[in-house]
DNA sequence: ACATTACATTCCTATATAGGAATATGTCAA
DNA sequence: TTGACATATTCCTATATAGGAATGTAATGT
């Protein structure tokens, strides 16, 4: 079917879709509640078929829900599909502890030594 | 400058570098510790010139940190940088949260109306 | 100096957008 | 029915890959 990858599909996977910076301004516009195309628009200041397109995008992969409610559809970001984004993140938590403690264990030992070096001598004001 | 925007630079930011799965693959893979590249090109089972060039966006990025040991090169994730991703996908854990609990007691209203129209006809088996 | 090893970079190409413009679809109101 | 309004879809195009092939570069051993 392919010969090559180019790359990724946007509508492939949540990582892929949420990649693009007006679709994430988009989940976080829908996070607190439903809202209709319309005020994407106004909020975004995309135009109408580009905010479209991008609910297209979200939608099949999942991260918002549609309701249609007379000639208004009413959007509303689905966080359960977020989850996967967060917890792939989170598989990397302890490291980043781990990084920011060896810093901060090496910054002590310099206050240790130089303290240990110039005595009082650096006492208050340098 | 650019006169319209096809789609995001994957080395633009740490979003659009990890939407790539190899990428993914190569971020775990070297987050347990220091590896050179050819460990990469055999673990991830890709050729050595495409994953130069995936560490050459996740280093662009920051998402890698690069040593210099003789003629190989020691790479490490740098968890850090992961960090802004799990904290933003972090700020709609309240929203699932949200979302599971009315799921659940939806299931447990249910549950209860039915145990109240069958009364005990339905107890232990169907 | 020279061959070898370990990576990085460049060139090429098929593909998947993202945005703009124009158009289609669907719904309500008079 | 006709019109207005709210959204979705299609067409077009410049752009940014991702992978494959080939080549460049730096460090080590002899």
């Amino acid at each position: 079917m392919f010969l090559i990858m180019a790359r990724a599909a946007t509508t492939s996977d949540p990582f892929n879709a949420v990649a693009e910076p007006r679709r994430r301004q988009i989940l976080t516009f829908l996070a607190v509640g439903e809202r209709q195309v319309g005020e994407i628009v106004a909020a975004i200041g995309l135009d109408q078929p580009s905010v479209s397109k991008h609910l297209g995008v979200l939608r099949e992969v999942g991260l918002v829900h549609v309701r249609r409610n007379g000639r208004h559809r009413m959007y509303r970001t689905n966080a359960e599909a977020i989850r996967p984004l967060h917890e792939w993140t989170g598989s990397f938590e302890r490291h980043w502890r781990h990084q920011l403690n060896r810093i901060k264990e090496r910054a002590e030992e310099q206050m240790r030594s130089r303290s240990a070096a110039g005595l009082n001598a650096s006492k208050e004001k340098p």
